[in-house]
RNA sequence: GGAGGCGUGGCCGAGCGGCUUAAGGCAGCGGAUUGCUAAUCCGCGGACGUGUAAAAAGCGUCGCACAGGUUCGAAUCCUGUCGCCUCCGCCA
């Protein structure tokens, strides 16, 4: 959530990036409104509160019948402001968090992803002598991808894949965590993007897919409109995760970080799961859009002077991780319409995928500043001994459907065999993917 | 699922109806003192409201897992919920 200190100094910006984030505006006067009535209604309630105290302070001493009756008088008195006062902060509570996060300086300003702005380009679409074949004609000839039986077994957008292809992605695992636990290779993308950024290492960790609504809607990314994006648990008060970073994020959520130890940085695997509710007739076909997946997540917690360096060193981290493997790619940043409520700015990276003669989004990266971090109670201390929030960022390292579905399409010969990524070969341990 | 125990500030830990303005300690930060370091002494630590051009000071309210209740008054008593620990049951 937004700061309501920062909203009150700055309504037009705030209006402004409401508008531009196709937010509703009537929630920007409803929370002014709410503001209004929820600090009226503390001054009087804590005007009633103070003579209670001073009564009680003279209760201490002696007893005084006339006093435990005034007393008596205003609890009654107040009692009914304080519900009222409990109603109206819990409905202003709600108006904030329906108020997205202000997009910074540089995000194109548009109403959806056909104003996104490509940024940069990587390598050449590739070509091919021969008719190109989709992910899902080269993984049913392969034998490596079963979404037939599984629609028996799960219903649609689910799948099967097997043999060569788990190899795969069980290579690409091991890419991201031998790449991202390294200092050397860390260090060095970090100077890249700002010679005084850290060589911190990221972390490893296995998230719970599962998160308590509460927290989930702390973490800015479950509001009443996405939430029949979310699969949820109809006994246990409980949803499926939709990425790592949602439990990632959380995971420090009401602690004080030591400021000296930041930036804190993690590399989250966990299997992810999404409704794909508002997709019908999108990417039906094949393993592009699908009800489960695995991905590897970077999350990391910085300190405000730090977190957009930290936010582009991620890009430039996504960005290695896409170049080893060889694949050619185009940065995109997202505009305005485009970008997820918590976002500041948010960058996606799109890499080509023959099989539709296109670049398709297979990471993105979010820049949060404080948004998540005042949601879920994060601070950090800082030098000086006080204490502030921190920024948040997270990023795809590698989504599982969608990049080996790159590599599948992009390394195809004619025969309809792969031949797989030279970083991937130690992993793998083989050369070519074939029937 | 069953039985018992426990949740106090960044951490440890006392308090178990008013003497608490949450003792004391550790860590952190600021200051004083000091050849340096160390030690010692003093002060500050959260949220909200008010205050301010903005801050700060000051003032007020809240804050002892969370939500209610009893009481003139609750960290303390009562109820519910959540979490952790131990044991039993089930289980990869």
């Amino acid at each position: 959530m937004l700061d309501i200190k920062f909203i009150r100094d700055n309504v037009e910006k705030v209006r402004t990036a409401l508008k531009n984030k196709n937010g509703n505006a009537e929630n920007l006067d409803k929370l002014l409104s709410l503001d209004d009535s929820r600090r009226k209604l503390i001054i009087q309630t804590e005007a009633y509160r103070s003579r209670r105290n001073e009564i009680t302070e003279q209760l201490k001493t002696e007893r005084d019948e006339s006093l435990i009756a005034e007393s008596r008088k205003l609890k009654e008195d107040f009692s009914r402001l304080e519900l009222e006062l409990g109603e109206i902060e819990e409905q202003w509570r709600l108006a904030l968090d329906e108020i997205p996060n202000v997009p910074a300086d540089d995000v194109p300003i548009g109403s959806d992803e056909t104003e996104n702005k490509v940024i940069k380009q990587v390598g050449k679409p590739t070509k091919f002598k021969f008719e190109v074949k989709d992910h899902m004609a080269l993984g049913v000839a392969l034998d490596v991808i079963d979404s037939e039986r599984a629609a028996k077994v799960s219903g649609a957008r689910f799948g099967y894949k097997k043999g060569p292809l788990v190899l795969l992605e069980s290579a690409l695992m091991q890419l991201v965590y031998k790449a991202l636990t390294s200092k050397e290779i860390i260090g060095q993308i970090a100077r890249e993007v700002d010679p005084k950024l850290s060589d911190n290492i990221f972390i490893p960790v296995l998230p719970p897919v599962m998160i308590k609504p509460d927290i989930y809607t702390r973490t800015g990314r479950l509001s009443p409109g996405d939430a029949d994006e979310k699969y949820k648990m109809a006994k246990d008060e409980l949803y499926l995760i939709g990425s790592a970073e949602h439990t990632l994020v959380a995971m420090h959520m009401d602690e004080v970080l030591d400021g000296k130890q930041l930036p804190l940085r993690y590399i989250g695997f966990s299997t992810c799961f999404r409704r794909e509710a508002g997709s019908y007739g999108k990417d039906t076909k094949g393993m592009l859009r699908v009800h489960q997946f695995d991905k590897l997540e970077m999350e990391s917690f910085a300190t405000p002077e730090t977190s957009l360096a930290e936010h582009k060193f991620l890009v430039a981290v996504q960005e290695y991780l896409v170049g080893q493997l060889e694949l050619p790619y185009q940065v995109v940043i997202n505009c305005t319409g485009d970008m997820g409520k918590p976002n500041a700015r948010q960058v996606d990276i799109e890499t080509w995928l023959p099989g539709q003669n296109k670049y398709r989004e297979t990471h993105s990266a979010d820049y949060m500043t404080d948004y998540q971090a005042r949601g879920l109670g994060i601070k950090y201390r800082k030098v000086d001994g006080t204490t502030e929030f921190v920024h948040t960022n997270d990023a795809t390292a590698i989504a599982m459907s969608r990049i080996p579905i790159a590599i599948l399409e992009n390394n195809q010969q004619a025969d309809g065999s792969i031949v797989v990524p030279k970083v991937l070969r130690e992993f793998m341990g083989m050369d070519v993917i074939k029937k």
